[in-house]
DNA sequence: AATCACAGCATTGTCAACAATATTTGTTGA
DNA sequence: TCAACAAATATTGTTGACAATGCTGTGATT
């Protein structure tokens, strides 16, 4: 996970946020505070921000090169999503959903998604039927060579993407949201065996919209997520040494 | 509290907002933005501040007697809930959704609703039925009294509280953001027989759900949603000239 | 009379200093 | 050694001033 690239100011900068910085994307000109959010975002959904893990204001600034005012308004909005909690004069965590909060999520999601699925068989265009073929595609190719933290990204994407191939931009983000959670919810609770979505099971669904099947579909996309659900155990919680752990790092 | 300021500077608000400050309701020794977003969240579910009102925060710093970073931080917060649109260099404006927009507020909702009144009528506890119960009693009442205001608040509300009788607050909270977004919507392309739901739908859902019957109650949310729907026209979207309406107030 | 340029004003965006609070570190005493 | 207390540091919260941008009204020119 994050370790190498920051040449300059290894110990200045927030764990796993920064990390794809240093890749061939070239950063938007003016970095506003979306872009603050989507990193963040993406941090959480690979696992490479575990929960209750701090956000120093001071540390994203350096990371991300802003002022503090976009840290500020991202941590916000971040907060109205969930994703992190805001602590008055404590600062910013990211967010340690309880059991209580993961059956919320994971009812919200097993209310939308199967919906959602039968909807895309209702009129899928050819265009997202292919879009969503590639991500299938992904999915393999990342499982058999065996990279995790891609796999574990496109497993949560491919939820979103069948969202978006609904062609409600709406309920998409609504999904994102609830993904982003769950990453949350599956690293904390999550048996190791669960990290990702179980093989294949996204790849059925797909051939299920596929075939103009839409009870399969839903059917299909309600036992994937009570799959997910069952893989969580929630009377042993992972041990939380986030703070241990930085300190080992960073020395 | 904040109830003395208001008498003197009596046309520097904003439109709609601050009515119910003169009200009997204590205000919260601190304000914090979240008072703020209800405030602006109620105005714009109520029909008191139309779409494409532009909100002037230095205006809204005097209407709610806060500094300009709270107000920032409340329009922040409802743009990213689609209530408000932020135009850099311009200031923010209630959001004023087209009809894709609409469609896809809608077509959410026609997902979301009819699976949530279904629900809860798989387990409902005695006290969540009973609030729904002294929801309709205050509706009808207050369609008896021609409280026009009263009605158009409580008829959406209504939606939200049903949500809320599933006992997934992450659900209400969808629900919340997009029947608030559906009374802009109404606002703008409603007929004017359709401002509030039609009559007895709301108590024929309950019914529905007393009797335990939960294809009923789907199907009647289904169809209920769908007689809104139709209620709009939008073709012929209706004038906004807010901007002269605040001018003829104002001086 | 209509149009354009420009100046002045109003509003929003940004930043840096300051205040308030929490956390860590250091010290003292039993 | 440990606990309790106090100083020092770090972090967050808030405010105000300033910069940048957009808007409006005036007047000159055609």
């Amino acid at each position: 996970m994050g370790s190498e690239q920051k040449e300059r100011f290894p110990d200045e900068r927030v764990d796993g946020i920064a990390m794809a910085e240093t890749t061939k994307i070239p950063l938007p000109s003016r970095i506003d505070e979306t872009f603050i959010v989507e990193r963040i975002f993406s941090a959480v959904m690979e696992h490479r921000l575990a929960p209750a893990t701090k956000l120093n204001e001071h540390k994203l600034c350096d990371t991300f090169g802003v002022g503090r005012m976009r840290v500020r308004r991202a941590l916000l909005l971040l907060s109205s999503q969930g994703i992190v909690d805001l602590e008055t004069n404590k600062g910013a965590f990211v967010a340690s959903p309880g059991p209580v909060e993961a059956n919320e999520v994971f009812g919200a999601r097993a209310l939308l998604e199967p919906a959602i699925a039968r909807q895309v068989v209702a009129d899928i265009e050819p265009e997202r039927m292919e879009m969503l073929r590639q991500h299938i595609s992904l999915e393999s190719e990342a499982r058999n060579n065996s990279r995790e933290t891609d796999l574990i990204r496109l497993s949560g994407e491919f939820h979103v993407k069948l969202a978006l191939a609904s062609g409600n931009s709406i309920l998409a983000r609504a999904v994102r949201e609830l993904v982003t959670r769950s990453s949350l919810i599956v690293g904390l609770f999550g048996t190791s065996s669960h990290a990702t979505c179980p093989a294949d099971e996204h790849s059925n669904i797909l051939c299920a919209i596929e075939n103009g099947d839409s009870d399969s579909a839903e059917t299909q996309m309600v036992e994937h997520l009570n799959r997910i659900r069952d893989g969580l155990n929630f009377s042993a919680p992972k041990p939380q040494e986030r703070d241990l752990a930085e300190i080992f790092r960073l020395k």
